[in-house]
DNA sequence: TTGATTTGACCAAA
DNA sequence: TTTGGTCAAATCAA
């Protein structure tokens, strides 16, 4: 307990020296000389710091609280997670409602923002991964939302999915590409449920970040994401994305970690909703990086040649307009925007059938490695589609 | 075996 | 009473 709240007291101090620092350097770039660009990043970074500080303060207070509930030394994060308390089982009983009642209260007043993803603009997935291991803890459907969550048949079915059949028939895993094109193509079917995530690290540093992922009810390609809460864990890597190996620590993290200026613009947007509605065709290249599967076939390849069979090209199905196709050449991530499959023409997608796992399931497998909510990974959307079982894939000439 | 996900149930706020 | 948010047992997967 002692060395916990030493630790986030130093986390805390360090979060304020650091604020000093770069108010200091503010101060600096006050001359009219100096670009405000500069400047507006350092008030930036300056925001961030106070703005964690005080989420860590606010966790302290919320320590405080549970102190005086409990009347022990215990650690508050112990007792968080449900062990290590040495009352009795009604105390503990009484004490962990109380906790979940000051949880509760404590977390209404933390920061909230909201972002805004569309999962067929060239962002790909990985502009739903921020970079932070997030831990799905709860799934909703949402009344009045245009996309109501179907009842699998049996949970069983419901956790493997359709396109766990799917895959074995195609013997690889199909491209995200197609559930992309799929959204841009197809009708929005009746599914959107609201997935709660919190950080991995909440129980082990006491970290109240969390996040709800749910589809928008006005474009249902678009996914909002809704933060709650700043990060006051030490996420053990956080770098450059294109940069970021897999985090040994976090298994199912995104190889990648935000750029910790975007980061910071997302996360200063407190109290009002940030609408990132993300790049359109032009900006597919540029964008498309963030998006990583990090699946052993993916990374360890550059992946040079243009894995688009000629058949495809020569039925116009890489149509231009289609973001989910680009230029093999135009990054490593392209490899992910390449579709697999042949197939007649477009009617494959209106011809698809699915139940609201599919998604899930095909995304779960592709970022089998990712442990943020890139849109299906966790969540049960729905694509409105089907697969016919009578169409095939060949992917024998890309999968080899 | 361990960690993550699913999902029914519970709680608090509206 | 309804609904959103969370918990936790059951289950899955590596």
């Amino acid at each position: 307990m002692e060395k916990l709240m030493t630790w986030e007291q130093e986390r805390l101090i360090n979060e304020l020296n650091q604020g000093r620092e770069l108010t200091k350097q503010l101060k600096n770039h006050l001359d009219p000389s100096a670009s405000p660009e500069s400047r507006e990043f350092l008030i930036q970074k300056i925001l961030s710091c106070y703005e964690r500080s005080i989420s860590m303060l606010n966790w302290g207070a919320l320590v405080g609280e549970l102190h005086k509930v409990d009347g022990t030394s215990e650690t508050p994060q112990s007792q968080l997670a449900g062990h290590g308390s040495p009352m009795t089982d009604a105390s503990d009983k009484d004490f962990k409602d109380q906790c979940h009642r000051d949880v509760y209260k404590k977390r209404k007043t933390l920061p909230r923002w909201t972002q805004q993803v569309s999962v067929c603009s060239g962002t790909g997935l990985g502009a739903l991964d921020d970079g932070y291991c997030w831990r799905k803890y709860g799934q909703k459907d949402i009344l009045g939302a245009n996309f109501p969550r179907q009842k699998s048949e049996n949970k069983k079915d419901a956790k493997k999915g359709p396109f766990s059949d799917v895959e074995k028939m195609l013997g690889t895993r199909i491209h995200l590409s197609i559930i992309a094109l799929a959204y841009r193509q197809l009708p929005p079917c009746p599914l959107a449920p609201r997935a709660y995530y919190r950080c991995t690290h909440r129980n082990a540093q006491g970290c109240l970040a969390t996040k709800q992922v749910q589809r928008s009810d006005e474009d249902s390609s678009i996914f909002e994401i809704t933060y709650r809460g700043r990060h006051t864990c030490i996420q053990t890597s956080q770098v450059t994305p294109s940069l970021a190996p897999i985090r040994k620590d976090c298994p199912k993290q995104n190889k990648y970690q935000p750029q910790p200026h975007q980061e910071e613009e997302n996360q200063s947007c407190e109290f009002e909703t940030e609408k990132v509605k993300t790049a359109e065709l032009g900006i597919v290249k540029e964008n498309f990086p963030s998006f990583s599967f990090p699946s052993a076939e993916t990374e360890s390849e550059n992946v040079e040649t243009n894995i688009f069979p000629d058949s495809l090209k020569e039925k116009n199905f890489l149509a231009s307009d289609s973001p989910a196709f680009v230029s093999p050449e135009t990054s490593e991530s392209d490899y992910f925007s390449m579709l697999p499959i042949q197939m007649e023409n477009f009617e494959f997608f209106q011809n698809l059938r699915h139940s609201e796992s599919d998604l899930a399931e095909i995304m779960s497998a592709r970022t089998s490695v990712s442990n943020s909510p890139t849109i299906a990974a966790d969540l049960d959307f729905p694509l409105g589609f089907d697969f016919d079982p009578n169409f095939t894939f060949d992917t024998s000439e890309f999968f080899a």
